[in-house]
DNA sequence: GCGTTCTTGTCCATATTATGGACAAGAGAC
DNA sequence: GTCTCTTGTCCATAATATGGACAAGAACGC
């Protein structure tokens, strides 16, 4: 408690404010939440992802129905995020300017690559799906939509993000994303194993997919001040992504990045 | 106390969840800053309209800014929605039902009337615009836009949303809603008598609208269940409103939102 | 310059609030 | 029937969130 005090001068950077941890449990209960998305999240696994105890869960949840921030599925009792979370989100402006920064790039890389290309962005441990373009060859990765939202480290897009950020700030989030890893059935080991790799190769790259035969690639994007701000990634089927066309997906992939960069800067 | 007991059994229809205090007055804050849309709102009118206190509001507001909920503006130091919060809307599908089915309306009656068409919904005390159309006369009233949250009452759209509910339940709302109409220059009363004057008329109309020099009018829709679920407004320069015209352009919106409650049942 | 009136930010003793262990009850599986 | 899974609830208690009081900064007038 001593600690707080001369911390005083320094805090907004790095410690947490106090008295509202009931605030900060019913966003984390949110997240999960958004990570059901249409089909919702059993309150089972939403303590199990937070490691709140039941009660608190329980609470949390029935008080935000309560408020229609969340709501409950009529026969699977599972909880999703509420009609009133996009009502709130109409104060913002849309789209926003990453989402118009990347048009172009997205636009182009697609004509040029042909399979599915997605923008990825970071918030808080998670990755989500901001944007997805479909090629023009006959067989497309369609399994992941706008508004996926993944633990980060599961996706590729997740572990080029965490290659992009310093390893310390990369090692903390995996850990806290540990519990959630078991869904994916990967680990905490595994994913650093791929950061790694992903930081020597100068992109992310997952040999099998989220999605069963299908491979993806993904660079990052950082913002002026360093901080990676999203993932562009193509997804495919394994064959198509040979070591020869990699290189070549990953070169227009790394391209496009970087004008994104410029654009957001 | 002893209330909460014998209440057990109806409690889910009647009596509000206990042990959340804390994140019902964070919800409260953050509708409050969806009203000032990406300005924003400045602390001391967060914590008028909230009736919360200087600290509690300052440290709900400061957390929401840490978990990325909340924004603060450089120069002007205002609060506003972040961008954490259309990321978890993503959650949900787009557009809603509600959007859908209106669409034809919309799109048949603005061509029939040529004045700016708004769709406007009620979230929790508030009215907010959903969805606009542009007429093709000259002069438009333009100054509403989608994502435009004002307290339930203010606005014909509001004063025809309340029309449409049981009287106790709208005097209720209006009555929340009493220390955010000083910023509208109006108050419990004439907002109380406007609501009957709608319901006898049939339709909500405002002769000063928001906007100086315009008229508006809307009629309410229903869902099955006899709750309003929306209003549809048209506004225009008062001198394009006549009474003749007031009741040609009434009687289109009627006939739409009667249509629209079809689509939605 | 100095006072006045706004605003936002902070401290900390306190009472209220949120917590979680323990238990109950319901739904399937076999 | 039992076992195992789920969700929901109670209530004594500790910990949390609260708000009165104060501080500090900004904008204005003179």
């Amino acid at each position: 408690m001593d600690k707080r005090r001369s911390a005083k001068s320094v805090r907004s950077a790095v410690e947490p404010r106090q008295g509202a941890q009931a605030i900060r449990r019913a966003l984390a209960v949110l997240r999960i939440l958004a990570a059901g998305r249409e089909e919702g999240v059993p309150l089972a696994e939403v303590i199990r992802a937070t490691a709140l105890t039941r009660p608190t869960v329980h609470r949390i949840v029935h008080v935000l129905i309560e408020e229609g921030i969340v709501e409950r599925h009529g026969r699977s009792g599972r909880y999703a995020i509420g009609n009133q979370v996009p009502e709130l989100a109409l104060a913002r402006p849309r789209p926003s300017r990453l989402l118009v920064a990347a048009n172009p790039s997205l636009q182009r890389a697609s004509a040029e690559i042909g399979d599915t290309l997605f923008l990825t962005v970071r918030t808080g441990n998670d990755t989500l799906c901001v944007d997805r373009r479909i090629g023009v060859y006959p067989i497309q990765v369609l399994s992941i939509e706008v508004g996926a939202r993944r633990p980060l480290g599961v996706s590729s897009a997740g572990v080029a993000i965490l290659a992009a950020m310093p390893a310390q700030e990369a090692r903390k989030i995996v850990a806290a994303n540990e519990k959630r890893f078991e869904a994916y059935r990967t680990d905490v080991a595994t994913v650093l194993g791929e950061v790694t790799a992903a930081r020597r190769l100068g992109y992310g790259m997952r040999e099998i997919g989220l999605v069963q035969g299908t491979k993806s690639i993904s660079t990052w994007i950082k913002t002026p001040d360093g901080q990676p701000a999203a993932a562009m990634t193509v997804s495919a089927v394994r064959t198509r992504l040979g070591p020869r066309r990699e290189q070549e997906v990953a070169e227009i992939l790394l391209r496009e990045a970087r004008i994104i960069e410029q654009a957001i800067g």
